[in-house]
RNA sequence: GGAGGCGUAUCCUAAUUGGCUAAGGAGCCGGUCUUGAAAACCGGUGGGGUGAAGGCCCCGUGUGGGUUCGAGUCCCACCGCCUCCGCCA
């Protein structure tokens, strides 16, 4: 959530972040009308009841000293006062929430580094690692090498769940879970993030906190009665579990990493991606999340894009790294990197990790806080990136080492996890 | 699902015939003292409104209502945690 004291006083900078964000801007007018409005209000309702705690107080001396025909004329008098503080702050609480809905749908506000753009072509690419192989044969995409193996099956996955929905058998079964172990090793050996197991239904105010609600709302699986939602990236319960928390500051940065499937409605996708497994309703991802002092962010936002880079790098995948412009920003991020593999099937890098600072916009949400070194309360900021989508890196390994023959060879690092050098 | 208990500030813990400022302790920050530190002492340590500022004011005892001039305290509903019983991988 933004800080409505920036709205206020300088709404000017919410003004350009939606601007350039391709956002309408009429957000921001109803919220400085609101703004304007509750506090009229609020300082209308302080004055009364300043006004009936002193006559209250008054009561309680007149009752005390027994002069009780004194007592009842105020006892009248504060009894109208504080039908009007009733009114005053009815009046207050509904502007309140009303702000707050209002304020819950603007983004967050891009960092002075994102460069500006429109959309997805506007990207900048900032730096490049590996080169996409040649082949000696024309190489297949990822459906037709899996099917042909008959270890991805689509038709079995449609009859059970629908489209965009897969089967993975034998040893592609087995690729995905030696993808998962070898990624978590990784990041809690070498890089230092601590392990975490979570759950993956999560309350309506978990979802809210990291900006998937309200806005997203038709992008989330819920289930009912309970009104508890199927995470759509790790990232949700990882944040979530410091929610109206106050850490501790020699307990920060905060290093998280998990496995968890992860379940996106991908509503208005249709018709892109339908082939293979790129683009499904449930997919696996190791994730990692950072909680950190808000002077520090930045570097780690370095970091954090480096450590998921590395899977990459021990996986031998080509890759781009990306730094999305103001248009393609996700709703909660500040600043994004998006690493990208090479595909042979498409031709093209496709995302497999996307790395955000999202600053304080979600510890606003979800009030998290930490006890700075002047001994003020202050939001931390957390960052979170993919390390990395597991499905995705399979349809990239499977695409980039395949075989003439369609047979799979095992990346050096997994044959240890696999117990074989080739997928037949 | 049934029964009971408990929710107070960063933490721990008080406060019932409803009434001045939510007492006390710990931690942390700042200051005094000191060669330095510790101890001791003083001040601060949630959110909001208003003002150029000093300041002034309002709210805050799980959440939301109610009664009352006035609620930590009385009433209602809800939420969370704990214990026991039942069911269960």
């Amino acid at each position: 959530m933004i800080d409505i004291k920036i709205v206020r006083n300088n709404p000017e900078v919410i003004e350009e972040a939606l601007k350039n964000r391709n956002v309408d801007p009429t957000l921001l007018e109803e919220v400085l009308k609101i703004d304007v409005e509750r506090r009229k209000v609020i300082a209308a309702a302080d004055k009364k009841k300043a006004e009936r705690n002193a006559i209250s107080s008054n009561i309680a001396k007149l009752m005390s000293e027994g002069k009780k025909n004194e007592a009842q004329a105020l006892k009248d008098k504060a009894k109208k006062i504080s039908q009007e503080v009733k009114e005053l702050n009815q009046k207050a609480g509904e502007l309140d929430e009303l702000l707050r809905a209002k304020l819950l749908y603007i983004p967050n506000i891009p960092h002075s580094s994102v460069p500006i753009g429109s959309d997805e072509n506007d990207n900048i690419v900032v730096r490049k690692w590996g080169k996409p192989r040649s082949f000696d044969f024309e190489p297949k995409p990822h459906w037709e090498l899996g099917v042909q193996s008959e270890q991805m099956d689509f038709d079995r996955a449609a009859k059970l769940s629908g489209s965009r929905f897969v089967v993975l058998r034998s040893q592609l079964a087995k690729l995905e879970r030696a993808l998962i172990n070898f990624m978590l090793d990784l990041h809690t050996t070498e890089h230092g993030y601590q392990e975490v197991s979570l759950p993956h239904l999560v309350k309506r105010e978990t979802m809210l906190s990291t900006g998937q609600l309200p806005k997203f709302e038709e992008e989330a699986y819920k289930t009912e009665p309970d009104d508890l939602f199927l995470i759509p990236t790790a990232e949700v319960p990882l944040v979530g579990q410091h929610r109206d928390e106050i850490l501790e500051f020699n307990s920060l940065p905060r290093k998280y990493t998990a496995y968890t499937p992860c379940y996106r409605r991908e509503a208005g996708s249709y018709g892109r991606d339908v082939k293979g497994m790129i683009r499904v309703h449930q997919f696996d991802k190791v994730e990692l999340v950072w909680f950190t002092h808000p002077e520090s962010s930045y570097d780690t936002l370095e970091t954090l894009t480096a450590n998921a880079e590395e899977v990459l790098k021990r996986l031998k995948l080509p890759y781009r790294v990306v730094s999305l412009c103001s248009g393609d920003l996700g709703f909660a991020a500040a600043k994004t990197y998006d690493l990208e593999v090479w595909l042979p099937s498409y031709n093209t890098y496709r995302e497999i990790s996307s790395c955000s600072n999202v600053e304080d916009f979600q510890a606003r949400r979800g009030n998290i806080r930490f006890r700075d070194r002047d001994n003020k309360l202050k939001f931390v900021h957390t960052l979170n990136g993919s390390g990395l989508a597991v499905g995705r890196t399979l349809v990239a390994i499977v695409e980039n080492y395949q075989l003439p023959d369609g047979r799979i060879q095992v990346p050096e690092v997994l044959i240890p996890y696999m117990g074989l050098e080739v997928i037949a």
